[in-house]
DNA sequence: CTGGTGACCATTA
DNA sequence: TTAATGGCCACCA
């Protein structure tokens, strides 16, 4: 199927358009209550791209500042019932976890946070 | 077009 | 538990 050499529209994640894709990430990722924290492939499963946690990642790297997106929110996955703050991150850096402490959220080591404590429950 | 990269994730050893 | 591997998908050179 020689399709490719056309590069209709790049619709690669089924037919959204780009912006719209990422419009959409962050009107999930505002949905985070303050004191909960939620992973990017959650995320991603919320706003329609399942496995597309990276796309998450990519949208929050490039998200416009005074957008009001709680970006600190979104954090990656460590284990089954636990999530991590990347604190080696250059962008968000230790940043990320004052801001989530000031939310009341507490780490059970430099980097972890438990799920089944903070995880955000999404009101199906 | 090709190839490399990464605010990720699941699986395997 | 950590480390390595493969997949994923948007972006960039």
């Amino acid at each position: 199927v020689a399709r490719q050499s056309k590069r209709p529209g790049r619709l690669s994640a089924q037919d959204r358009d780009i912006a719209e894709l990422y419009g959409e990430i962050y009107a999930v990722a505002r949905q985070i209550p303050a004191g909960c924290v939620a992973t990017y492939g959650q995320v991603a499963e919320l706003a329609g791209l399942p496995g597309g946690a990276r796309t998450v990642g990519r949208a929050m790297k490039m998200l416009p500042k005074g957008l009001g997106v709680p970006w600190q929110r979104v954090v990656g996955k460590k284990s089954r019932n636990t999530a991590k703050v990347n604190i080696l991150d250059p962008i968000g850096g230790t940043v990320q976890r004052k801001l989530l402490e000031a939310e009341g959220i507490e780490f059970t080591d430099a980097d972890t946070i438990r799920l089944d404590r903070f995880g955000w429950l999404p009101t199906k």
